[in-house]
DNA sequence: CTATAAAGAAAACGATCGTTTGTTTTTCTA
DNA sequence: TAGAAAAACAAACGATCGTTTTCTTTATAG
């Protein structure tokens, strides 16, 4: 039953004879819970909080999602959104493999530490904590990290190389960096990006990179 | 006033005429808060559910803790005990850096991924998420942090290598296996530490390891 | 201009939350 | 072995939780 009522209005009741208002405060609340979900977490945020950050009784809210975990896919819908775009953007304008990959490392960071508080929540809120949005969480989130998967393989790697392995490791120095970026630190989100890519790439092994002394 | 009360009874009343009974139930509560909040978070964990794991009444659980972030401080601390614990005894057996830095990296993963829900919790439940317990919290995780960064430093690099950046890439390639690693998949904590740290020591650049066809 | 549906206000529901209080049982100690 | 402290039970407190229901306002389509 709760599948059924999940679906029933996804963004308004099917067939309706009449269009959404211009004045209704739908995208208010996405952006609302997207601050509080990617600050606090999902159980920290009440349905009470968000609706008094988007300005509404906590009842309103009910009209647009049927459940706390339909906010939350939708807000995980507009994150997943957001992140492409921008991946995609970015990757557009290179063609060396190494360079696409590398705007999108800088368009995700971007995007997640500064940007959108949307994407946000996807490296924030993970599907295991929300067991009846877990299965569509996870499918949202695959929808992303393809677009990694894709890049990673058209990289000119030496053919033992694990491509899966980097993929992982990329993504998961990439997210942590939400636990130690700071806003007023000298580091920019291009420049850890880059940073990161680049240790990835050529390693850090200073007997490797000249005729060092220790090894 | 919540401050003094949390500090009233760190593990029992100061002064104690009496040392703590033999049969008592600290350590499976400890366990129990471990368990749960490795699985689900903080906030999702209820002091019922704790309670209920543990086998008593919720109202037991406030004559170990005033309050439930104290409970949280203390698998905190247990989690900081057993995952410094593994990584030094683990470390103190080699002499290269290299070497050690890698043992250090074993024995975190095998710790988190499959010896310690204690130590899980360090890395699933982020000192941002409970204000009210925070500063104890950064200030335990620092003192575990301190062990790699002491590894890092004893590392043979290129002289203008960024030994920081190279520290928290390492960091959070390890703990974001949390979010991808099966128990029953083909790969050990032991494999996957090892090609993170070999991949961020030698890169994965097909065309810088050997005269590769490519840029 | 009027009907109608969209959007939200207002108020409350039962359930569960962290926690407190008073009492009982059990172990240790003197 | 008697007394005291440790450790848990038993029961409830007020607050807050997600959610529902009913009613009112308001923009829009005909």
């Amino acid at each position: 039953m709760a599948v059924i009522s999940q679906r029933a209005e996804r963004t308004r009741p099917l067939r309706s004879p009449r269009a959404p208002r211009a004045d209704n405060r739908l995208t208010v609340v996405l952006e609302a819970a997207a601050g509080l979900f990617a600050q606090r977490g999902y159980a920290a945020t009440s349905m009470r909080d968000i609706a008094q950050a988007a300005a509404m009784l906590p009842g309103s809210l009910y009209y647009h999602f049927a459940a706390k975990e339909d906010l939350l896919a939708a807000v995980y819908e507009a994150g997943v959104r957001d992140i492409v775009g921008a991946v995609r953007a970015a990757v557009a304008r290179q063609r060396d493999p190494w360079e696409r990959l590398e705007a999108a490392c800088v368009a995700h960071l971007e995007t997640v530490l500064k940007r959108s508080d949307t994407a946000q929540v996807l490296i924030r809120v993970l599907p295991e904590q929300v067991p009846a949005a877990r299965a569509r969480l996870i499918q949202l989130r695959a929808e992303y990290e393809a677009e990694f998967r894709v890049l990673v393989a058209a990289l000119p790697l030496a053919t033992d190389a694990d491509r899966r392995m980097f993929r992982l490791t990329l993504l998961g120095a990439l997210n942590w960096t939400r636990f130690w970026y700071r806003e007023d630190g000298a580091d920019t989100p291009r420049a850890i990006a880059r940073g990161i890519l680049r240790l990835l790439r050529e390693g850090c092994d200073g007997a490797r990179h000249r005729g060092g002394r220790n090894g």
